[in-house]
RNA sequence: GCACCAUUAGCUCAGUUGGAUAGAGCAACGGAUUUCUAAUCCGUAGGUCAGAGGUUCGAGUCCCCUAUGGUGUACCA
């Protein structure tokens, strides 16, 4: 609690100036053990200063705060001043920050409407979305509603994989193959299908890769049925990847694949020769670094001609820069493509310097399978709709299992399953190394998804039975340990809200419903609501209130779905 | 070879940016339902924070080395 800290900081520098450096608002912690009180403050920082141990310092500051009516209880225990709260009062300050959504307008004016462009999802058109494409999707659906809320412009960019040999390989597959007609009807899983089955031939016959490489060309020179076959693949390819985001809720601001900066890059490399950056080497044209910079040449030329990833990337990054002037530019990619954007980063600093730092690689750890090797091109990838289906399935013979009164039992599942699936990715950290593993994705007890939209239903049900809301609480009723914890956790909304969005890790806000729910169902066991004698219900519902509206907010901000019977 | 990332309870993970006795969930065992939904709650048990050294009043957290695992390392994306 902000005023209480500046109470004590008053108060001490007051009468200790000298220490006025290094005593703020961050120096305070919360105690380990709630006995000792509500905040601690440890003087071991200003022992040199004030030349005295710890301990000495504790105690003589505690001597300021004799018949401080805000304070309980001040007790110093090993170089740590700990204070108890008068809880009332306590109780009232805080719940006039959460009251008339107070803290969600000071939360909505940090990003000052300063732009962030966010590269997240990014699919390989022609390729099935599988379960490996949905920790780029959520983790930056959810950076961008966490940018978004706090006042950001959030610009979501879907930089589509829909340019390369592959598409050469299809084309040449599907006129040998197949027809126009059969894509149309078949749709994604078909294409799927033919990427495989080219690679298992092109095995055979190494002569197929020249005959994909002669087709990419001809894409690349806009011949006309190769563009209609590109076409093709890319609506076909939408109209999957649709329905999945979807059912994620996810969205775009732009859907600008790779192909549409094909147009830039004779632009972009020439922007970069006039600066002097490039060079030839090994016959290809590139992008040296310095030494101590420990990085490969970035290639912009293959010695064929050809432009890469890292071109077309620039390309991209120049782009997003004069288009949007952004206040900072973050891809949400996998850990394995450090060094790409590394160089990227680099070459774009070296052309020009003001993007220094505006760049930002946010990067996940990479998910593995246990039983089987993950390829797309032996096209034994897990589905993200056969996990989701599964998930909801599971969901569905529980609701029956429970007998629960749900008026669309199948949409609720679906829900469900989502919130599981969503959860069970966001809530750690964005660094870790995932095994898929479907026991712990399909498991809904314990910290999981289910379990947070489960105690989300007993907060709305308990609201849904309240008839009346008094405006005038009476706050000595909520002062109990069960509705205090709860309160001292909803208090920590505002700096979880700011650290997952500093550190563009919605894990913080996944861990926060968890310790929210936690500290709510302990509440929920022993403090009644409804039905309790008057004052009280109102002093309790207003609790409750406020901690649906952060509740509801951080499951907003993660994507998971809300449900209201379960 | 070089570089980056990870390593905390049997398993999966937190750990307020250097503070007091390292916390949850799962799995195991024991308990709680005439109650606002038991997808819940309470209790028991489980630890050489990978290992060694250093920095200081104080290290799971910062620095150095080592080990193990993952990833990347010039014409794939």
């Amino acid at each position: 609690m902000k005023e209480f800290k500046i109470q004590i900081i008053e108060k001490v520098t007051g009468a200790y100036p000298s220490i006025k450096e290094v005593l703020g608002v961050e120096t305070f912690e919360n105690p380990k053990n709630s006995d000792f009180g509500d905040i601690a403050l440890p003087c071991f920082k200003f022992a040199g200063i004030l030349k005295m141990p710890p301990v000495k310092i504790a105690e003589n500051f505690s001597l300021l705060f004799t018949g401080d009516k805000n304070f309980e209880k001040i007790v110093n225990i090993n170089g740590y001043l700990n204070f108890k709260f008068n809880r009332e009062e306590y109780i009232r300050l805080l719940c006039g920050e959460f009251r008339d959504g107070n803290i969600f307008n000071k939360l909505k004016t940090i990003g000052n409407n300063k732009t962030i462009v966010i590269d997240y999802s990014h699919p390989n058109i022609a390729k099935n979305m599988g379960i490996h494409n949905l920790r780029s999707t959520i983790i930056g659906q959810s950076i961008y509603n966490i940018h978004k809320f706090l006042g950001y412009n959030s610009i979501g960019v879907n930089h589509l994989g829909d340019w390369g040999t592959q598409f050469g390989k299809l084309m040449w597959a599907l006129e040998e193959w197949s027809s126009f007609e059969e894509v149309e009807e078949k749709g994604i899983l078909f294409l799927n299908d033919i990427y495989v089955r080219f690679h298992s031939e092109a095995e055979k016959d190494p002569c197929l890769e020249e005959s994909a490489r002669i087709w990419f060309k001809k894409l690349e020179n806009n011949d006309h049925t190769a563009i209609k076959w590109w076409k093709l693949f890319i609506k076909v390819s939408m109209d999957a990847y649709d329905k999945i985001y979807e059912r994620l809720n996810v969205k775009f601001d732009y859907i600008t694949g790779e192909s549409f900066y094909i147009r830039y890059l004779d632009e972009t490399i020439k922007k970069l020769e006039e600066k002097n950056l490039t060079e030839i080497s090994e016959g290809a044209l590139v992008v040296k670094f310095d030494e101590n910079e420990n990085m490969p040449p970035c290639l912009l030329r293959k010695s064929d001609g050809a432009t890469l990833y890292a071109t077309r990337d620039i390309s991209a990054a120049m782009y997003r820069l004069t288009k949007f002037k952004p206040y900072k530019v973050i891809y949400v990619t996998d850990i394995a493509q450090e060094l790409h954007f590394n160089q990227v980063f680099k070459v774009i600093e070296m052309y020009d310097p003001c993007s220094k730092g505006k760049f930002k690689h946010v990067k996940f750890g990479r998910l593995s399978f246990s039983d089987m090797q993950m390829s797309t091109r032996k096209g034994n990838i897990v589905p993200l709709n056969e996990v989701l289906d599964k998930a909801r399935d599971k969901a569905i013979e529980i609701i029956k299992e429970r007998n629960a009164v749900i008026s669309d039992k199948a949409e609720t599942a679906d829900k469900i399953g989502i919130g599981a699936v969503i959860f069970n990715d966001l809530s750690v950290s964005r660094i870790k190394n995932i095994e898929f593993d479907w026991d712990k994705t399909l498991s809904f007890e314990g910290e999981t998804g289910p379990h947070i939209q489960y105690s989300f239903v007993r907060i709305l049900n308990i609201l849904e039975k309240i008839e009346h809301f008094e405006t005038n609480i009476d706050y000595s009723l909520i002062t109990d340990e069960y509705s205090y914890d709860l309160l001292r956790t909803i208090e920590q909304f505002e700096n979880k809200i700011i650290q997952s969005c500093e550190e563009n890790e919605p894990s913080v806000i996944a861990n926060y419903l968890l310790d929210l729910s936690k500290t709510f169902n302990r509440f929920y066991q022993n403090n009644r609501v409804v039905g309790v004698e008057n004052d009280l219900q109102n002093s309790r519902a207003f609790l409750i209130k406020i901690l649906q509206s952060v509740y509801a907010k951080c499951m907003d901000l993660l994507g998971i779905p809300i449900i209201d019977k379960m």
